[in-house]
DNA sequence: ATAGGGTTAG
């Protein structure tokens, strides 16, 4: 009897667990079981029908088809040894029973293997069919075999079978995760008939590999030939609005999934929140995370991954504590993410939990993890711990050389950043336009102007890295550094780079520390032009005239302040102390044991004038006479948190403080001898980054708009408010401003200031 | 009887 697919799976297994021990089951009806014993991964199932098999057959040997079968199960189970063995044990086999090991092969990711098989079909006489192509051809892609890949476009051209689809697509998949934008492009242009996945493969590899403005390129024409949007277009698609920060196309793509009311599943979820995220909206990516029914691990990642990069780091790590109460598992990208927060708060105790949960975990060995760590302790002043995590790291990649690097220039250990570089080189990992940031900063470190020279103008060349703005930076910083001011403002003259504000304010506190007054006038005059209201500028500025004793000049820096009505941000460090966090302000009084602390600055400070420090008395923005100057120096914020420390941590313990603004001259030569008198290991760090946001912002362009943060869709208001300033009339479900939609979105990508955009945005309300 | 694409990190 034949039995219905469906109806043989519903039955399968309690018909097995009831049936008679002697009854067989039909040829064709084994055959149905074991294909979706196969599609269903079930192995129990499929391993019962093979004994079967092997008992009722009356044959000696089973047939090319059940063998086949057979195999294709096995492979899809994962067991390719056993399906291996029955392959090897065939008489006879044909192109399905090779493809069919093949796809078990390139799942267990063995690329190698797929290749061998590939070549022994010559030897059979076998000639490889569109499945087989397909199979060898996402096994080049998957490990980004591209010349491989191309030895098999050429077999693809001669058999003939480039027009079939799936092998179209898997060429196009291949070239475009192999970074050959050029390949990728030309069999897509070339041979007709491209579907959605097509545009899905090679918008994807472009986006995997950074080629985000040609992902744009083809998204275009695709629109352009009106294809149908499904959900891997829109994943894929709202990648790239993240990658480009294209905030209004992402919100074109937004609006049109609201449209068609396509189902917001975890996956466009996740890519919705991940946009918004990374255009920096995260008022919208939270308004998405609020509206989703059931969310998943990588929902609750994206989220904080987008707090995180506005800087709300305490925000990021309170929802990690609400994942664990809605009973969410972290992953290893959870824990990067977390990783990253403590990074940016320096909460070292924390970055240690953190690495220590994840330990437990399991994810220890994942690369994404070992990264983070990295940029958690080096960034936490904890390079020691860096550097540990380095050495035990079985699996590197870029991003791993690059934190160590950049880790090791940050902490003014320039030789050991550059030995690193030597070893990445030596382990066939190719530099990248960062890793060139960190060796340029090191050589900064180290006073090596001709090497600094010859990484920027001859090694960036030879991996074909064009320098950047930060490359040219850290040139300057090395020449200042070097003393060679003269030939740094030559070099900014001579060379063809739109400098900008922070270049020149790099060569201008050269100019602070090494007294080359005219100069920093010079370059004073020059920042002006550029940007009028620094207020960083003007403090290097009023630094440099007070370390010369110019007091006239130091009077009219802060005449011309006070007329601007700017102040200077007052210095606060903070320090975590048993579980809890103590933040000081400069000259603050109002911490419980002030006192205490006080007395214990004072003593320090005698301890170290001994071992000759002198306080210096010129840096300080206070109208006041000499003696008390040296006072308020002595109270700065990062001086009072050592001194708290010193009372209320063991003796020998390190001490980590974190602190707003950079640390001033006196302050840095006078923590030196603190940490020698004390004998304890002392970082001062300076969260040198934007002030940080710790309420969640509203949109800018909403001022009128009252936005609250009840559940319902930000996105939405926008919408409304869009709606306030537009015709609505012109409007019919298919037509926008008289076009098709697609075109109004078409045109909108084009100019991405087009009215049309609204249009768009405003018609998913009205749909 | 055999083949295809997606989210979170730095």
């Amino acid at each position: 009897m034949s039995i219905s697919k469906s109806l043989l799976k519903k039955l399968a297994l309690p018909a097995f667990a009831c049936a008679p021990k002697k009854t067989f089951l039909s040829l064709e009806n084994t055959i149905k079981l074991l294909k979706i014993s196969a599609d269903d991964r079930n192995l129990k199932l499929g391993k019962i029908i093979h004994t079967q098999l092997i008992i009722s057959n009356q044959r000696k040997e089973l047939n090319l088809t059940e063998t086949n079968c057979l195999i294709n199960f096995y492979a899809k189970c994962g067991e390719v040894s056993v399906a291996r063995k029955l392959f090897d044990q065939m008489p006879e086999r044909n192109v399905v029973s090779f493809n069919a090991l093949m796809t078990g092969y390139l799942h267990k990711q063995l690329p190698l293997e797929v290749l061998e098989l590939f070549k022994s079909m010559d030897t059979w006489e076998l000639q490889p069919n569109e499945y087989i192509f397909a199979t060898v051809l996402a096994s080049c892609s998957d490990v980004r075999a591209l010349d491989e890949g191309k030895q098999c476009h050429g077999h693809v051209l001669k058999s003939g079978l480039v027009f079939h689809q799936y092998v179209k697509n898997a060429l196009i998949d291949m070239y475009s995760r192999c970074s050959d934008v050029k390949a990728a492009l030309g069999v897509l242009k070339m041979v007709p008939g491209s579907d959605i996945l097509s545009y899905n493969s090679i918008i994807t590899g472009f986006l995997e590999n950074g080629h985000l403005n040609e992902g744009l390129e083809v998204l275009r024409e695709m629109v352009d030939g009106y294809l149908v949007m499904d959900g891997f277009t829109y994943v894929t698609v709202l990648g790239l609005c993240a990658g480009l920060k294209d905030l209004k196309l992402g919100m074109q793509i937004h609006s049109q999934i609201l449209m068609r009311e396509v189902e917001i599943d975890g996956f466009v979820g996740s890519s919705l929140i991940d946009m918004y995220g990374r255009c920096g909206k995260l008022l919208y990516a939270k308004s998405i995370f609020d509206v989703l029914e059931k969310r998943n691990v990588v929902h609750w990642t994206s989220m904080m991954a987008a707090y995180a990069q506005k800087g709300c780091f305490e925000d990021a790590l309170i929802l990690f504590l609400k994942m664990e109460l809605a009973g969410v598992l972290p992953n290893e990208f959870t824990f990067a993410v977390m990783l990253n927060c403590c990074a940016g708060l320096s909460a070292l105790r924390s970055g240690d939990l953190f690495n220590s949960r994840a330990e437990k975990c399991g994810f220890k060995a994942h690369l994404i993890f070992g990264n983070a760590l990295i940029n958690m302790y080096s960034k936490s002043g904890s390079i020691e711990d860096a550097q540990r995590v380095f050495l035990d790291m079985g699996n590197r990649n870029n991003v791993t050389w690059n934190a160590m690097i950049s880790g090791y220039a940050h902490h003014g250990l320039g030789r050991q950043a550059l030995v690193v570089f030597q070893q990445m080189i030596a382990s066939f990992c190719v530099p990248d336009y960062i890793t060139f940031v960190g060796v340029l900063s090191a050589c900064g470190h180290l006073g090596l102007v001709d090497e600094g020279f010859y990484y920027l103008n001859t090694l960036m060349g030879k991996y074909r890295l064009v320098p950047g703005m930060e490359h040219y930076t850290c040139i300057i910083r090395l020449l200042g550094r070097a003393g060679l001011l003269d030939e740094a403002e030559k070099y900014m003259k001579s060379t063809p780079v739109q400098w900008d504000v922070v270049a020149w304010r790099t060569l201008l506190s050269a100019c602070h520390a090494h007294q080359n007054i005219s100069l920093g006038k010079r370059i004073a005059d020059i920042l002006r032009g550029l940007d009028s209201n620094d207020v960083a500028t003007y403090i290097l500025l009023c630094n440099m005239y007070a370390k010369a004793k110019r007091w006239d000049e130091v009077a009219n820096i802060k005449k011309l302040l006070r007329g601007r009505g700017i102040k200077k941000e007052p210095g606060v460090s903070w320090i975590q102390v048993k579980n809890k966090t103590h933040v000081f302000v400069s000259e603050d009084k109002k911490h419980l044991e002030s006192k205490k602390i006080h007395q214990k600055v004072d003593e320090l400070i005698t301890q170290i004038k001994m071992l000759g420090y002198m306080p210096d008395i010129g840096i300080v923005l206070h109208d006041v006479g000499d003696e008390q100057k040296e006072e308020h120096l002595s109270y700065h914020s990062e001086k009072l948190a050592i001194a708290f420390a010193v009372i209320n941590t063991p003796s020998g313990a390190p001490i980590h403080v974190i602190k707003n603004l950079r640390m001033c001259d006196d302050c840095h030569s006078a923590v030196k001898l603190i940490a020698h008198v004390t004998e304890r290991k002392i970082v001062v760090r300076d969260a040198n980054r934007e002030a940080r946001q710790l309420s969640i912002e509203k949109p800018s362009h909403l001022d009128a708009v009252q936005v609250t943060d009840t559940g319902e869709h930000a996105c939405l208001k926008t919408y409304c408010w869009a709606l306030q300033h537009i015709s609505v009339g012109l409007y019919s479900r298919k037509l926008v401003d008289g076009k098709e939609f697609g075109e109004a979105l078409y045109g909108s990508v084009h100019q991405p200031q087009s009215h049309a955009y609204i249009l768009v945005s405003a018609s998913c309300l009205l749909g």
